[in-house]
DNA sequence: TATGAATGAGCCTTCATTCAT
DNA sequence: AATGAATGAAGGCTCATTCAT
């Protein structure tokens, strides 16, 4: 009556977040439809009518599994971007976290992304994620160029945007596939291409951080 | 009585074809597991062992679909780049012929290759794919610094086109996924963002086609 | 409403005897191939996937009934056989509960192993299984002869014992097909071919149990 | 018009025996159920209808071996077997014929024999087959003990024929599995188990043919 | 709260077999 | 005579999901 078995009627809170972090290890492992509900469970170390009383059915494991892990790294770009900023400041510290932060998760958002992009399910919740970082660059860009006196259509931004996320997301998958590489450097190639463009990076020319 | 002749028992080149139009075509609105060879056989109008005799099993028939349409593609690229053009010039036609091709082929290949990013099994048949056009843009790039006199390290290249190949394909799926949007138009922006940068663009320049 | 209780929901031990039962009862009656896991699974009164859990895939299936109904052959066999007896004491009561057990179980073991013959994939646990008998076989007439204070060649008892159950068994079949034979007679006959070989017996003698 | 291509428009029989010899090296090679008619066609050297169309479906082509090679078999034996021998010699130059054949045809009727045991299609064809083994011996025996003046029911004369032809059966089976076994150590061994019996064999006594 | 037991539904895959040429 | 093309039918296996305890 004292023993204690450890681990056991922990607070639904607890539970919950033991569940998700098995879930993304299995997902990031099996992919979406490989990935089982039984193995999930027992990766959890629950029974399977735990993870459905909890979490739901499939699909909204998932959901949720990209959810926190979205949040996570959505707040750890937040946390280093300053507004007040040069764009080009602002643009380098987004990389350098982003980058940072698939490194040091190697199979937690990239791999969970990459999944999402082929699975019509969840087009919904990827493009609101992906409107989500957009928006963040797109309005960082036109702060800049608002700044500079000019005004960009919102469309053009927006496209522009993509681009660079779009990039960002394919160095994040090397990045992945790549555990040797280091996250900063890719995150100062990354910024090369973005700021400075071709042209410029043939001519020779560089950038660096300004600090 | 003349122009559609009889509809069974045609060649095997001839079906084959068929079965390839209809599994692109249920891929696409299905996604690669959603799918079923039923499904497959049926939008072809035969039955599910002709599949399986010709095409082989699932996997192979969505490889064999990612073969023929990236083969395509490539060609539709390789049939306007020609390597004694400015680098510029070669980027641009590139990547109109590109843009142009999916979309002209919003079912096919930008949706394979959403599709084929997320599965494991087709990791290395798409790093293939990958890495052709990297190469490619790797390539036009180092002609292009070596025209200038200058050299830069092969991984530098490459990391550059992989971040380049990722924003067109970033593009392409805005593209695939806004059937208004217009092909054209989506490649003079990726043109811009990968040629001049950021930094210019905001600056409020932008670039043209030469001729 | 006291006799038989609930249906459903029986613990594993039970579900899988009753598994098994309906699994032999249909391997005896439509052959290993002919035989479907659905078929096996509505004799049993669940579900197939419950086959699938607790006994595994087909093959597994197969040898599990193989296994179960061996061992209490075997078994049947050896609370019998008693080493310190004559030997053709000890033969006479091995093929006496030999074929009792073949008689009273004819869906039984005689058709599972007829089956398991042909089929590769069993050779394996076939093979045990003979194994296993020609030692005991072979165990006893190599004390029978060590009891005469003579000697014979390990491999010259296996060939021999190897012969004996191969004559066993053909009776067996034979048994099993003719539902209207008696057991005992059947090891009597056995017993005098075995024992006194046709020589013997074609002289008009025959072996009587001693008791 | 004269280059001939090789083996075309053979005449039927020709062409059958030559679709039997491949239909029993892929029985034997892959056992009833996973043999395919493709391949039998394709080892054939001709197309699946031709088979179908000489010798009709699969069970009639395996039925079809089982005779030619149980036929050929029964002829081997039936040729040194003369009825005016003492029935000894007349059991041992059949053994020695019988294990002889089987040792130089190891893909053919054991393999053949062993899988149609098996399987409920064939229990008639087998049956025959093995009626006509059984009156061979039986004949023999009853021939043998006539001429001792004595008699036996028929019924005990085929069950003892029963059991020696299946241990005969068995041993052959362990010949098939035993490359390097020699056939005629076999025959030898399986004519003492039969003639002397177990008693005769335990007391050192061995069996020798005459010549 | 927590779980072992249970299932409906569906998919891939494979053949034996037959037409139409 | 000979074959490439074509299919009906069936079976193994898996899995997300839910009761009943």
């Amino acid at each position: 009556m004292s023993t204690t078995p450890a681990f056991k009627r922990l607070p639904r809170a607890v539970r919950e977040q033991q569940m998700l972090d098995a879930a993304v290890r299995v997902f990031s492992r099996r992919g979406f439809h490989a990935a089982s509900m039984d193995e999930i469970a027992d990766d959890a170390g629950i029974s399977k009518p735990m993870v459905y009383a909890y979490l739901g059915a499939k699909e909204e494991v998932f959901i949720a599994c990209l959810h926190r892990e979205g949040t996570r790294l959505m707040e750890a770009i937040a946390a280093v971007v300053d507004p007040d900023l040069p764009p080009d400041e602002q643009l380098w510290r987004g990389l350098r976290a982003f980058f940072g932060f698939v490194g040091a998760h190697r199979d937690g958002w990239a791999v969970l992304y990459r999944q999402a992009r082929g699975e019509q399910p969840f087009a919904g919740q990827l493009a609101q994620m992906r409107t989500r970082m957009v928006e963040v660059v797109a309005g960082m860009l036109g702060r800049a160029t608002a700044a500079e006196g000019r005004e960009v259509p919102a469309t053009e931004l927006d496209v522009m945007a993509y681009a660079l996320v779009g990039a960002t997301e394919s160095l994040a998958d090397w990045l992945a596939d790549h555990p040797e590489a280091d996250p900063e450097r890719t995150a100062t190639r990354m910024m090369n291409v973005a700021w400075l463009g071709a042209a410029e990076l043939l001519r020779g020319n560089t950038w660096h951080p300004s600090g």
